[in-house]
DNA sequence: TTGCTGTAGTTAGAAGCTATAACGCACCAT
DNA sequence: ATGGTGCGTTATAGCTTCTAACTACAGCAA
């Protein structure tokens, strides 16, 4: 045996705090991140009060670890989905139902900022995972297609990129991807479009299939 | 006189009011919407606790006041713009201009939703406002192009631009300027792009500008 | 088996928040 | 002058996060 694993207590410790982070999914899904309460977890989860501070040091590292988890949740989702074959649209859409499926998770990593707060590094580095997948995606056909002076512009700025080989005009599909779904899935999940009886996932269609080279009619 | 006009303690409450609101944004621009404090406002103020709420029933309501200023800014601004003889690019960045004076502002509008808030009907009607001055400025050129699904589809859900007489194409144009500024523009006020150097406006601008018809070369 | 140590839980309490209640005072109109 | 209305106060309830102090138990080592 190469490891001994983890000890009967740390089994234990990781298995309450899973408990406690799925109350606290369940909360911020019914009210919001804002009427998330510790104390109202702990009594849930069947504890009194501070005892919860055992497993988490503070509310802010209670959120951070769900912010992690919702980051680790989107990159598999998207991951998956790309080494199954799915295209943009496909992209787009399977996006889009993770959304769906819990609104406020999609929120809690792309919705409103708190002035103070910095995203810890791992969870830039998952969705830099995320971009590389989606440069990835954007990279298919052959873009002999005239270069903008964004595209310029971009190739003076790939480092965000790594050291992926696409042209700029790929990386720029694929920011082009990335905002344009936000920018249509945000503001559907935030009932933006509520009086408007139109598909937004029709829209999103003609957003992403808009960015495919020589697609535009 | 056809109006005896304000009393003088309207006014009074009309100027506390507005230095409260005034507070309340400096609390919200530092530190976001759930760092606002009633007590520590009504102290800034001068007065002490409770007596805030001789001037907003609650804490909801105050924000909602907020949130209906906001709406009244942003549309004074789009509309103006309009009348200046802003074209599409231009409306964009007098929207990105008006958003990056106070992100937190335009969180307040597009940001997280909370689950159970609905936004007062007036609002609704400003927001309407702006869409309509969009479909405005997306209606110059005669777009005999090729209908695409979603405009079929359009066609079919339009009553939320009123009895504006554009066709689909139209509406559909305006509604991807929305989308795509919003989604370029909250990615970069949340600080996603961050790491990457690449200039937002530049993004912006081609996102807009591909919303022309035909302009796709 | 005995004994030590670290962890998990407890209650008490400080400091903050929203919001209500009860009260005093000043102004305005009748 | 006098009653009513509105603005401010303090006190208080009930919630929150979070710390401190303490107890009890689980697991490991001699």
């Amino acid at each position: 045996m190469v490891d001994a694993g983890p000890s009967s207590r740390e089994r234990y410790r990781a298995q309450v705090r899973a408990e406690i982070k799925q109350h606290a999914w369940a909360q911020i899904a019914e009210a919001g991140v804002p009427a998330l309460s510790l104390n109202a977890i702990a009594k849930k989860v069947g504890m009194s009060g501070p005892a919860l501070y055992r497993y988490f040091a503070n509310r802010d590292e209670l959120i951070t670890a769900l912010i992690r988890d919702a980051y680790r949740s989107v990159a598999d989702t998207v991951r998956a989905a790309h080494e199954g074959g799915a295209d943009l649209a496909g992209l787009a859409h399977v996006i889009r139902d993770w959304a769906r499926e819990d609104p406020q998770r999609y929120f809690l990593i792309y919705g409103t900022p708190v002035p103070g707060y910095h995203a810890p590094d791992d969870t830039t580095a998952i969705s830099h995972e995320v971009m590389a997948v989606l440069i990835e995606a954007c990279g298919v056909p052959a873009t002999g297609g005239p270069v903008t002076p964004f595209d310029t512009h971009l190739d003076d700025h790939r480092e965000w990129a790594g050291d992926h080989p696409a042209p700029a005009a790929v990386l720029h599909r694929a920011l082009s991807f990335w905002t344009r779904l936000h920018g249509a899935l945000s503001l559907e999940l935030a009932g933006h479009f509520a009086g408007m009886r139109f598909d937004p996932g029709l829209l999103i269609d003609e957003e992403i299939t808009g960015l495919a080279p020589g697609s535009d009619g």
